[in-house]
DNA sequence: CGTATGCTCAAACGATCGTTTGAACCGGCA
DNA sequence: TGCCGGTTCAAACGATCGTTTGAGCATACG
């Protein structure tokens, strides 16, 4: 049980917990509240409802984590001398950046849940939050890949999408060894993670 | 509702199409009954409980797609002229072929959220059944690119699985025109994932 | 001091879940 | 015809779900 920080902040964490773990559906108000020390009526106290409580757990991770994407991502674009490896790395880096925050790793796996899970209302949310990100990734894309046509550079993109998503969310075997440091480990995964991004988008 | 063919097989259509749809948890037998147009006690009394019943989803497509992975893999594994290309039609034509039975297309959406839920025992069931044909594909795989460490090739079969079942799961964008017949667009996309999925495994 | 405000609490609400029950129905065989 | 194993049926079971209620508590302000 969980028994720092606010109410509102321990049952944040305790949702984004359990929502990795048994999904939006499978976690229960009441496993949630009883694993944040809480009373079980304070999420629709605090948040309303919880499909509210859903929407609060990815806006306090995403608005961050967009932002620092849409910050690394200005200082490259549109300049001649950028790269695709520049443009991957304003994407890839603050993501695994978030994943070393306390918790930030396990939202990535409710991100990669919130793919799968063909939910309208959540979909509807995340675009209509989050989608001008993507798709100013998407315009920079499209700048360093002149040869490419407008279906095969979205192709790739999704492609390259979904091998990260699934990366990203620790679904793979791909485990740090332990003579291996964190910050060292984060450096390879951002390498492998980036070679093979810029192989599948600007392959022949 | 679903009338056709025995009470069995309505059960099994409806399913795949209900938890494609809204998941495992969230679809509850009520709504598949009544969809499959049986009793609500049918599934209980024919496949002993919903648990049993995802598993049989499961082992129905996945019987017959792993089997004709195996068998295109064999016609090629370990013969000196085999490429890339070849190991990777093997493993993907046979899904795209699936994707055309009928409800073999929404089976790839199951499939997806089979690997997005981190329900343990599916999990067990998945590897403990059909394991040994990733093992081989991987084998075969290490054959064709000596030049990498096991690690190496372990990141980037992970990162192709992800963009795969991403793609083949049908969450892009990516979508037939209607100028485009079903036979020409299953063969570009083979095209597309094929050419992807050599830049990211062979990439220097 | 008194009271207003923000929050927590145990308890209950109606709805829905997976599962079980026992009777009804059905075709084939003695 | 009469019975019998396999199947379907409506109904009910206890459990658990998200949400609501109203009393109780604490802190701050007049």
């Amino acid at each position: 049980m969980n028994s720092s920080g606010s109410t509102k902040d321990r049952i944040l964490g305790a949702a984004e917990q359990l929502f990795a773990q048994r999904g939006f559906d499978g976690a229960s108000l009441r496993q949630l509240t009883a694993a944040a020390g809480v009373n079980l009526a304070a999420v629709n106290y605090h948040f309303g409802s919880k499909e509210k409580l859903v929407e609060e757990v990815f806006r306090r991770r995403l608005d961050a984590l967009n932002e620092r994407r849409l910050t690394a991502l200005a200082k490259v674009a549109g300049a001649p001398e950028t790269t695709l490896e520049d443009v991957l790395e304003a994407f890839i880096r603050p993501a695994l950046e978030l994943s070393h925050d306390d918790g930030g790793a396990l939202f990535m796996r409710v991100l990669a849940r919130a793919f799968a899970e063909h939910d309208d209302s959540l979909r509807q949310f995340l675009s209509a939050n989050y989608g001008h990100v993507m798709r100013q990734f998407t315009a920079e894309f499209a700048r360093l890949l002149p040869q490419l046509g407008k279906a095969e550079l979205y192709w790739r993109i999704d492609l390259v999408t979904g091998a990260l998503t699934h990366a990203m969310s620790g679904f793979g075997m791909i485990q740090r060894p332990k003579d291996v440091s964190e910050r060292a480990h984060r450096e390879q995964t951002a390498q492998h993670l980036i070679r093979f991004a810029v192989a599948g988008l600007s392959h022949p």
